[in-house]
DNA sequence: CCCCAGGTAGGGT
DNA sequence: ACCCTACATGGG
């Protein structure tokens, strides 16, 4: 457990001093879609019915829209500056030395602590999609069926709708909405949330030993969810760290560090990356995504 | 016109 | 367990 990040208040708002943590390159790394980056450079977001304003220069991080009380119960939580990441790089880095590429340009990424139900619609819409658009379907949602916010800070917030209100949407209305082929998939996760929700706060509270994979089976039990938006919806909304979602850009990744030459499905590249990175595998898995996404791209 | 995007379902072998 | 293809939509 680290010390609690130092924090100055003057009227600009918050001024954090947390090393190691970097707030862009964690709203960049795919795990959230709400940040928006401002024309001058900063991230707006929106979480539950919050609205924050996130500026970062000279290793300081600027906090627009909250109070210290506030940061305190909530976004320190939120943005996961109680872990300890120097640990965890070490970890990573002792298990699998190819790792520090990955980790030395994700460096400051953390994962953060989302609410479970818009990570799990959030990730259903992202299957076989791009980051854009899965960004633009979920702000228009969330102005059509969310709440308009109070907030200090420029533009209009919208909070993500909640179950009830997405319960009325039908096929037809999730098609209006851009969502594809996967309308029907909303309509019936929508549906058995309530059902999942029950079935995962059991296993979260029993801490089993397979509680993973047993979160896991619930919700690839339904239509839309496979391993990879299973585990995603793992990493970014519940606990557990110990999954390893594996998409184009970390099958490339990994491909590249790990097994540059002949092919590997993409269920042993889980297992061996589970085996080989343990608790920490939904960690590696944010390096080598940022990582992927900014290398391969680029070249 | 093609290929791609934080994949999955359904069919086949 | 693995391979194949269809699937909406928009951008490059």
């Amino acid at each position: 457990m680290q010390n609690n990040p130092i924090v100055e208040v003057n009227k600009n708002g918050l001024i954090l001093n947390a090393k190691g943590f970097d707030p862009y390159k964690s709203f960049e790394c795919g795990q959230c879609f709400r940040w928006q980056r401002q024309p001058d450079g900063s991230y707006t977001g929106v979480v539950s019915s919050r609205v924050l304003n996130v500026r970062s220069e000279n290793q300081k991080i600027l906090l627009k829209g909250t109070s210290l009380s506030e940061f305190q119960s909530f976004w320190a939580h939120y943005f996961d500056l109680y872990t300890n990441y120097d640990a965890i790089q070490k970890r990573l880095i002792h298990k699998a030395p190819w790792i520090k590429t990955a980790i030395s340009s994700g460096n400051g990424i953390h994962v953060f602590h989302q609410d479970l139900w818009e990570i799990f619609i959030s990730f259903i819409i992202s299957s076989n999609n791009n980051i854009s658009r899965i960004s633009q379907i979920i702000e228009s949602i969330s102005q059509l069926f969310g709440e308009k916010l109070a907030s200090s800070l420029p533009g209009q917030w919208f909070s993500f709708p909640k179950p009830a209100s997405l319960k009325q949407l039908t096929e037809k209305d999730w098609r209006e909405l851009n969502v594809g082929y996967r309308a029907p998939y909303l309509v019936s996760a929508v549906a058995s949330w309530h059902l999942f929700y029950q079935e995962v706060n059991e296993i979260l509270h029993l801490k089993g030993k397979d509680s993973t994979l047993t979160t896991s089976r619930s919700l690839q039990k339904i239509p839309g969810i496979g391993p990879k938006v299973a585990s995603c919806i793992q990493l970014f909304g519940t606990p557990q760290r110990d999954v390893f979602p594996i998409d184009v850009w970390v099958r490339r990744a990994m491909m590249h560090f790990y097994n540059p030459s002949g092919k590997q499905s993409d269920l042993q590249l889980q297992k061996d990356a589970l085996h080989l990175f343990g608790d920490d595998a939904g960690f590696a898995q944010q390096y080598l995504f940022f990582h992927a996404r900014s290398y391969f791209t680029k070249h």
